[in-house]
DNA sequence: TAAAATTTTGACCATCTGGTAAATTAGAGC
DNA sequence: GCTCTAATTTACCAGATGGTCAAAATTTTA
């Protein structure tokens, strides 16, 4: 029974093939839902036949897992390296900065992410009112402290965190509906993006 | 060949039970997706047999685009609604809250539309780059006049709007996430959101 | 290079799912 | 009631899909 999570070290043609079917998974998955894909697509997207994706994983729920917690990881890392003793505005406007990167060359695994919160988010839930929450109220406390020593304006601090994560993941899991309303005018769906959302984020911060 | 589109007038059997359909699809399909869903649940939902089901629709594709129509429609009307000779910062805001509205009131079709979005929407790809580019192009024109001749700040008009759609749908579209990450502390993911919102935007807004 | 371990494949299966057809039941109009 | 139409059900089907298994092919190791 190989799984991603082994002891041994893997060998060459496992690192090899189990990042394939990751890679596949996630270009597939992002795209299509959990329901919505099929092994089929991930062992063609892969390169390889089902069974053999089989092989390297105990099925198609354990793919997804496996995408998921590589993702959540790396979710909470700009939260995160907000530091309290910063200052207020510099940090929260490179928290942005972090965020609408990430979205930008992450887009997939940013619609990976989106798919499940649209849907109920059942498959991480205890992800979100776990880590996710911990976090989010201990960073939320930090805002609050900036903005009652009144380097930033007074917001709710929850709202101004949803704030941020609605407005720069809407470039990564509403990019069709970019590309699509601004046509061929516009090749890039971040082009000003980055200056406006610093600019807004600026406004809305400043007392 | 039964058809919510049709020459007889509708029976009052019909009239119930397309509308249960169209209901039980929408709690079905919002919740899941497209490929995500069966005619099953949908049949299920509504309290009636899958050929039954079917013999008020063609087919399952048939009655996601009959939940479509339906849905586009209504979704323009807020920004129709935008007055071209209002005054911009009134007609702004009023907009932002009408989108508010809708995601509140209508979150399930919310999430149907950003469950078409999120996955490259296949399905409405020409309305996107059809009626909504068009409606969106005439605003934005609109809004801009408005910065050039001074009332509200200079900004980007489409990114603007983008940022309207991100923050007024992320309350119903992301809603499982404001729930699990907010906790039992919040009853309503609303809570706050329309201050927040009209807060931020007024500071936007301000040249 | 031969044995051992790993990797890949082809042939299958059970279940789910969208959809159909014919027969049966219920309703509306007279 | 009687007839005609509308509505519903039962029994299916064909294809898709997740998954299994044993045999074959390949790679690694001794």
């Amino acid at each position: 029974m190989q799984q991603t999570v082994r002891k041994k070290p893997q060998t060459r043609i496992q690192k090899q093939n189990i990042s394939a079917i990751l890679d596949a998974a996630l270009e597939v998955f992002s795209a299509n839902g959990f329901r919505g894909s099929t092994l089929d697509q991930i062992a063609n997207e892969a390169g390889l036949s089902k069974p053999n994706v089989l092989y390297y994983f105990n099925g198609k729920e354990a793919i997804h897992v496996a995408l998921l917690s590589d993702l959540l990881d790396t979710w909470l890392d700009p939260l995160r390296a907000m530091n309290p003793n910063g200052n207020a505005r510099d940090e929260l406007l490179a928290y942005i900065n972090r965020k609408l990167e990430l979205s930008r060359n992450f887009p997939r695994e940013s619609r990976l992410f989106a798919n499940e919160i649209v849907q109920g988010a059942p498959r991480i839930e205890e992800f979100l009112k776990g880590e996710l929450r911990i976090l989010v109220d201990e960073k939320a406390a930090v805002i609050e402290q900036w903005m009652d020593a009144g380097q930033i304006a007074k917001l709710d601090p929850h709202h101004l965190i949803f704030s941020i994560w609605a407005l720069t993941q809407h470039y990564a899991d509403f990019e069709a509906q970019i590309r699509l309303v601004r046509g061929d005018k516009i090749k890039d769906s971040y082009a000003g993006a980055q200056n406006f959302v610093e600019t807004i984020f600026n406004k809305i911060l400043t007392p």
